[in-house]
DNA sequence: AACTATTTATAAGA
DNA sequence: TTCTTATAAATAGTT
């Protein structure tokens, strides 16, 4: 930016990356400390080098302003893990803090460990677990009516097939019936010989999902 | 700096600063990616403006920065003890592991991710998110009694003061009726004097506990 | 570290 | 907020 314009990207050169790392730095420093002075912000600012040497700076407590963040995590619902944003953890500690926080969130989404909690949050969290059970709801009110729909179209091509094999019937009846030369109506020999109108729940399938659905007659006798 | 030099103090007029904080942040923020880059270094940036607003940075993981810097005390080699990674090795794969099943859960919990989900465990879903709402609820519905409870029982002892005080005045324009040899009646004298029956949402801890609440009259005028 | 030619950042004004 | 612009500040390359 000076002698000649540099791109940004990383500099090859180690040493001239590190005299430029020490030099930005102290400029990137003094701009966060002129800024909080200037216009009353909270800033908290890290810095690693490529060579793991920290430097750090924060206008008040750095605990705080971590703490701060965490706690307002920019317009984003409370109840969602954090780390889901974030891949890496390469710490232990890291990952159980998670977990600890995770399992406290989840208690409280599945309405435990609510003693704690003040009228804002239970009410708030009340709203989330509703928003839940609407989801939850929808999606199985869906699947129930796509399974439906799927037995409904089964049912239309038995129906048919159910036909088919109706009229076959009643031509081998007829068949037989000239044959022996005595006459007997076609459905009572059709029904002994086992042809009758197709009965849906008996097909393996269908009775399964009834049973899934926790429905009251899963073998429904038509 | 420019038109002219400024002196790195709070600035006084809000329009002023609140102009400096926007440009200024936006060249603070863009100092740090360019340093990030430039020079392979790991940075994370936290601001709140003096409205309370957030806004932040990190070159890679901001948990992971956060918690490399509570590891690594000011200058000190970044490479942990070995020790530390040994501990890690599978706890550290079990931990994850179990995190990674929470989440699943705590999704479905909300709601999320449903759609790999069978007709069986989304009823048992359904019946799980409605028994955490009814906990919910029922906290919830628990402390809006207690906090009822509560006020009424402080009603009751400000009835209480409110009488003994209107006793007083009575006997106070009793005192005066007598002195002045004027007649008139009790009400109106102590009416004059403000007193009156006590009004519950008169009280501050009362119009704030409606206002958490939602109430759709938090400053009723009895 | 110091120097300095340039580029950037930005205060004030529109 | 955005733009313009005069000027202060930052800094790349050199010593």
């Amino acid at each position: 930016m000076v002698r000649q314009k540099i791109e940004i990207k990383k500099i090859d050169n180690l040493t001239t990356r590190q005299v430029t790392f020490s030099k930005r730095r102290r400029g990137l420093f003094k701009k966060a400390k002129e800024l909080a002075t200037l216009c009353d912000a909270e800033i908290a600012l890290i810095v690693f080098s490529a060579t793991g040497k920290l430097h750090d700076y924060s206008s008040s407590s750095m605990t705080r302003i971590i703490q701060r963040r965490k706690v307002q995590p920019e317009g984003i619902n409370r109840f969602r893990p954090s780390f889901l944003n974030q891949v890496g953890g390469d710490n232990d500690d890291a990952i159980s803090k998670e977990l600890m926080a995770l399992t406290r969130e989840f208690k409280q989404l599945n309405g435990e460990e609510l003693q704690d909690l003040g009228m804002n949050e239970l009410a708030r969290l009340e709203r989330v677990v509703e928003s839940a059970l609407g989801r939850v709801t929808k999606t199985k009110n869906e699947k129930l009516m796509s399974e439906i729909s799927k037995l409904e179209t089964r049912e239309i091509e038995l129906a048919k097939e159910n036909a088919i094999l109706k009229q076959q019937a009643e031509v081998y009846m007829q068949k037989k019936r000239n044959a022996t030369k005595q006459g007997s109506s076609v459905e009572s020999i059709a029904n002994s010989y086992g042809f009758r109108g197709h009965c849906p729940n008996e097909d393996k399938n269908v009775s399964d999902t009834a049973l899934k659905l926790g429905l009251p007659f899963p073998g429904g006798d038509c």
